[in-house]
DNA sequence: TTAAATATTTAGACAAAACTAAATAATCTT
DNA sequence: AAGATTATTTAGTTTTGTCTAAATATTTAA
């Protein structure tokens, strides 16, 4: 597998799992930030390759092998973003370009080492799962900010976007995973959610709370 | 810079520091394991870059530039090799292949920060110094066991080759950096050399002997 | 249920990095 | 100094991954 088409699988990973239909050109065309013809193009090799099943105008899904090496991908780029964090002392908005690169590093030694070294971590700096060596990982429940109910207590366990902007912004107003907070009110003119914690309220917008996840404590 | 164009900067800056004249495209060839009009081919386009001097038939000679990009991935190569020996409890043998991939990564915090945690290392796990993120570095004074002297004693401080056949090979008869040893006999005949150390005798041959370097002690 | 809009695929090109085979330059031999 | 040998470069392909433009299929809407 080459650092190309291993983007394309952890790509079509995300989407499958943002959505549950197969995958279309487009869609994957948007997240690999490329053309559509380039999306048909290595869409072919990846069947060719039995990584995913294909057909043409339907979109397309991973196969198990597909699956199984997206997988693979997935949990070196979080075990290297919590190497980079805890080892490091990387800032969580920092890990993640990083990790870009690191996850394509081929040594299956290294990765159990590595996993080993960081006493076998179960979530990665954005409170995302991190698979074992077999693949294996808790998927862990959780709620958005936008679907969250007045008046009850929550606690962050995760964020969807973790570009650095936002993680930059939740920094900024002293938001992190383990931040305890209360819904004071949502306001449904323009889906902005007014919480507290700390003993301050903060106003976030709806595009702040679509990509902050909670869990009910 | 690619992964590419990196490998053949590393390869000119090793045969530069053998011989000290141009390089040849024959000899990079070989060095890169591959075609000697590929070679060709790369050469114009580190020219093109600036990162090489080339006349025609005349060899190449890294630029200032090529140099100081050249110091930075083998700063990096022998970082990881640390990393993985002192961190991951990789064998000397096994770190070398790893930090192939691993001197690619792109990211100056990445590297300074590895430094730091790894307590600033001056040698890798080979011997070889390692320069600092300016690109500095003490040059370790050894000699190889052939041109080592009998009845002296001398402390090994560095290999050659640190393939991991004779990686290997230095594990299975107990001979490893700071291994103290005396030279008892150079045999003219094959220059093979019988040295002893924790009280045992060893006959190495020139081959070997070539590819160890010791300090006198 | 046709027409318009949108999505997807095909065709043809290009750049990077490699190769083989052929041409040319440099060096060694006598 | 000419001829032979060796080293190097050039020319022409190949593979991978990308692109633009054109063709075709699908979906939406009148
Ligand atoms: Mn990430
Ligand atoms: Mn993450
Ligand atoms: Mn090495
Ligand atoms: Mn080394």
């Amino acid at each position: 597998m080459t650092l190309a088409e291993e983007n394309y699988l952890k790509a079509i990973y995300h989407l499958e799992n943002q959505s549950s239909n197969e995958v279309s050109t487009n869609a994957l065309a948007e997240e690999m930030q490329t053309k559509a013809s380039s999306v048909t193009d290595m869409i072919k090799k990846l069947a060719e390759k039995n990584m995913v099943s294909y057909i043409p105008y339907q979109g397309v899904t991973l196969s198990k092998k597909g699956h199984a090496h997206a997988v693979k991908v997935v949990r070196k780029h979080r075990l290297w973003e919590v190497f980079l964090l805890e080892k490091l002392n990387f800032s969580w908005d920092e890990v993640h370009d990083v990790a870009e690169q690191l996850e394509h590093i081929k040594s299956e030694k290294l990765t159990d080492k590595l996993d080993e070294f960081l006493d076998f971590p179960k979530v990665d700096p954005h409170g995302d799962p991190i698979p074992d060596k077999y693949g294996n990982f808790e998927t862990i429940d959780k709620t958005s900010l936008t679907d969250a109910q007045e008046g009850l207590v929550y606690v962050c366990v995760g964020v969807h976007d973790s570009s650095s902007d936002f993680l930059k912004y939740l920094d900024a107003n002293h938001i992190g995973l383990g931040t305890t907070m209360k819904i004071i009110h949502k306001e449904p003119f323009d889906n902005s959610v007014k919480i507290k914690f700390d003993d301050v309220e903060l106003v976030v917008s709806e595009n702040v709370a679509k990509n902050l996840f909670l869990k009910t404590v």
